[in-house]
DNA sequence: AGGCGCCATGTAACCGGTTACATGTGGCAC
DNA sequence: GTGCCACATGTAACCGGTTACATGGCGCCT
């Protein structure tokens, strides 16, 4: 009946329902020291009969920890982009963080404000993906004194930490594969490079991988990235009556379209034509035939960069670029030659 | 050099600099009261000189908002949810909350530790994928008392918002298309029921249907979901000499195997056989045929989703279930009979 | 001149945790 | 008995914002 004010909240409440103070409910809830077994007892009790749940906000305020870390990448409805998600958001529950993710659509100003929106919303680190960015990016992530790294590429001149891939290496492995196949007149469909480094990248891996190799031809085609580029693509060939020994898709969209169009027109895949993709997008298990791909290490990629980080975070190791090779995933629209 | 103490730091920073109280950085920052023209220049120049970026965790302890929305799903590695958290990301942003996903592989014990994470972490609402949980997750949700949805389904009399569709309408739909093309003989490829409230009312709408148009006879095959499923059926078709009129695959991906073998058989889709989907999965507008689906809203299910969690956190509106319809996509794997 | 109200702004309590430091108690060695 | 230490626990400041309420200046009306 002397009762100082009502209800006091949160750990207070605990605390005096329990007969002790906020600091030993405090420890008890973390573990942070040691604490008589009777008054653990008493804590954890009144904590489940109160079904308390401490305050995330005022716990980060007071650690300055929030245990999230953000992803910005263009979007989710890219099965690469998703699995990669899937892989970080797994390896980081894990290890008790949260993941935020933010799309930009592709679009460098949106990508530089979404960057800005998690580092007000308190991520401990940004993975953002791609190594192309508007150049304040950097800068933005640098002064908000937040680790962050570029991921789907392999930039080891980079100022910022990269976990990816060489793109233009593995062009060259995938150019190899097909000239180890015996193939000699090798068509590359790829995509506009003047905005996309990855592109940019792994054509200049064709390149080198041709001239490295004399008895290649090489002939380079682009084509806005989708099915509709490569079923083009084929038609013309048909019609010119001439068809290269093998085409490889920078992107494994073209081959959808090259494969559905080579249905319609009766041209046997891979007899007439091989036809090798870059991605290893999940369709290409299921095709008809089913696609040669090299494989993009997506999953590597992602639990690299999620452990790096979460090392980086807990125990202060230094961020290190790291490089994943691909695998290359003989299936049967590809063939000795 | 009377300074009382040397740097304080965040608002009260910012206020020092500009000459003002914290109050009245804190009402420039969030334009919540009138401040004189002067001030409130003389309070961004201090902001932007410093780069101050307020403190969410403190914000969010003073305000007792988050900001923040989580999406608790099985997995991002289906285009299905990918699309779906995709939405609600960006509907999400544009109102200025923050989207936390995890993920549960499909175990009823993971989700409800999940929904357990991000109360934690302290979503301002929880959207469940699903209506078939353990049975504590209502429970933990609603102690919480936070807000929750469950979504992909649709069924008001659940005591639980449901943003979704009614997965017997719509199978009933599919065959009555089916039957509309003049199909009478049809397959229908289902996955496991038992754990699966969606798959089994799925099945129960093509009953349904069956049981509505006294012409048609239904087999029903159940096959755990994989393309597998589909290829070994078509097989066990051929070599049994007896084709169904049209199958429709409760799963895209059976289509898929469905797909693949009739190619490796000679069997001519859609002349001897139509088949027809139920998702509209990304790769089915580009398979050879085409596939003819029923679509699924996910799109508009992730909008109203977003919109109305968003219209009940701001503006305190109810959260009032939704019924979407799906369209059926005709392409190339169906035809008149 | 006096009074009133409006407006811009300041003061300080508060949100709900954490944690450095203080305190009290009991055991043990001398 | 005294002193010291280890250990369990309490006290209260602090994290960095928000906001109810107080204050003071100015214009305007009577």
């Amino acid at each position: 009946m002397d009762q100082p004010n009502d209800s006091p909240s949160g750990i207070r409440q605990i605390a005096r329902q329990a007969g002790v103070s906020t600091a030993t409910v405090s420890r008890v809830l973390n573990g942070s020291a040691r604490v008589s077994d009777d008054t653990r007892a008493r804590v954890l009790k009144a904590v489940t009969q109160h079904n308390y749940r401490p305050n995330a906000a005022a716990k980060a305020l007071a650690t300055r920890r929030t245990r999230t870390v953000a992803a910005v990448i263009p979007t989710l409805e890219h099965s690469i982009f998703a699995k990669f998600m899937n892989v970080l958001e797994d390896e980081l529950a894990a290890a008790g963080y949260s993941l935020v993710i933010a799309t930009h659509r592709f679009d460098y100003r949106s990508e530089l404000k979404r960057c800005s929106d998690v580092l007000h919303l308190g991520a401990e680190a940004v993975i953002v993906s791609g190594a192309d960015h508007d150049p304040e990016l950097p800068t933005l992530l640098a002064t908000a004194n937040v680790p962050f790294v570029y991921t789907s590429v392999y930039a080891p001149d980079s100022a910022v930490p990269t976990f990816g891939y060489n793109n233009s290496r593995l062009a060259s492995d995938a150019v190899a594969h097909l000239a180890a196949l015996g193939h000699q007149d090798i068509a590359v469909l790829h995509g506009p490079t003047a905005a996309n480094d990855r592109m940019r990248h792994r054509l200049i891996g064709v390149r080198d991988a041709a001239q490295r190799n004399p008895a290649i031809t090489l002939t380079e085609i682009e084509s806005p990235i989708g099915a509709a580029g490569g079923a083009e693509q084929l038609a013309a060939w048909v019609e010119s009556g001439r068809l290269p020994d093998a085409c490889l898709c920078l992107a494994d969209v073209y081959a959808l379209g090259i494969l559905h169009e080579a249905q319609r027109r009766a041209i046997r895949i891979p007899d007439e034509l091989s036809v090798m993709g870059f991605e290893n997008l999940d369709w290409t298990a299921n095709s008809a035939p089913r696609l040669t791909c090299l494989s993009l290490p997506t999953v590597e990629m992602g639990q690299a960069t999620a452990r790096g980080i979460i090392a980086h975070l807990d125990d202060g190791q230094p961020l290190a670029d790291a490089d994943f090779a691909a695998t290359i995933v003989e299936r049967e629209s590809t063939r000795q030659r």
